[in-house]
DNA sequence: AATCGTTATGAACAACAAAACATAACGTGT
DNA sequence: ACACGTTATGTTTTGTTGTTCATAACGATT
């Protein structure tokens, strides 16, 4: 009786500083991506995504956020550069993953038809 | 401690028909001002946009849904012609209001820095 | 110093979404 | 029968978004 149709529900929630939009969904995969890859060119070709445009999201967000969320190094070590999260990256991703399970969360209880206290 | 900086949140919520998007706060919008106007010029005006994208947007969600969500007439009355939502039409819009106020609900909780509980 | 894979950046290109423009059809009320 | 405001639809134009290509700079490793 509260459920009409097959209607499924969707969501979508990101972190927003002083209104422009700094990590939704995506941003976060691709930091989840560098931090595993160590490497921009990596997480890019894992992503499928290509490399400007991952260069450009992360510019986008940094010029949002006001400090850099990757810290990277040119000619290095075994590969010949790469790059890890700052501090300030891996707290920005772990506060959307928080955020996502909790919206995922509140999804299903929609799902089921839920009706938690009204008041 | 637990609030970083002066990040926000923001959040969309949407219905799907299997799979695709049905109702957003797009779509909302239109809805809601077509059953104000009832006329679907003057509601796309009302919103900014124009009759042909309120139209084609409104196409797709009949094409989704498999049903119409609004009832047009021409040549008629008063005007020359107008547009109502049908019970469909009208359910898929206070099914998304009501969503939309669970949301901006869960959303300030969110903001308060609650916890709920975990478990 | 030559090499290699990476960062870094500019520029052209393609794909898609939205807006703008143009017109036909309709039918009630005059 | 004419006029008017609306629905209905095709076409064109614009704008945005992401991809591709091209190229320079870097520096540890060899």
């Amino acid at each position: 009786m509260s459920n009409h149709k097959k209607h499924t529900l969707s969501a979508k929630i990101w972190i927003e500083h002083e209104g422009k939009p700094l990590i939704g969904k995506g941003g976060a995969e691709i930091l989840q991506s560098i931090a595993a890859e160590n490497s921009i060119t990596k997480a890019a070709e894992a992503l499928g995504m290509s490399y400007r445009y991952v260069w450009n999201y992360l510019k986008k967000i940094e010029k949002t956020i006001g400090e850099p969320i990757v810290e990277t190094y040119k000619g290095g070590k075994a590969g010949g550069g790469g790059a890890k999260l700052t501090k300030t990256g891996k707290s920005l991703l772990s506060e959307y993953k928080r955020l996502e399970t909790c919206l995922s969360e509140f999804l299903s209880e929609k799902k089921t038809g839920n009706k938690q206290k009204p008041g």
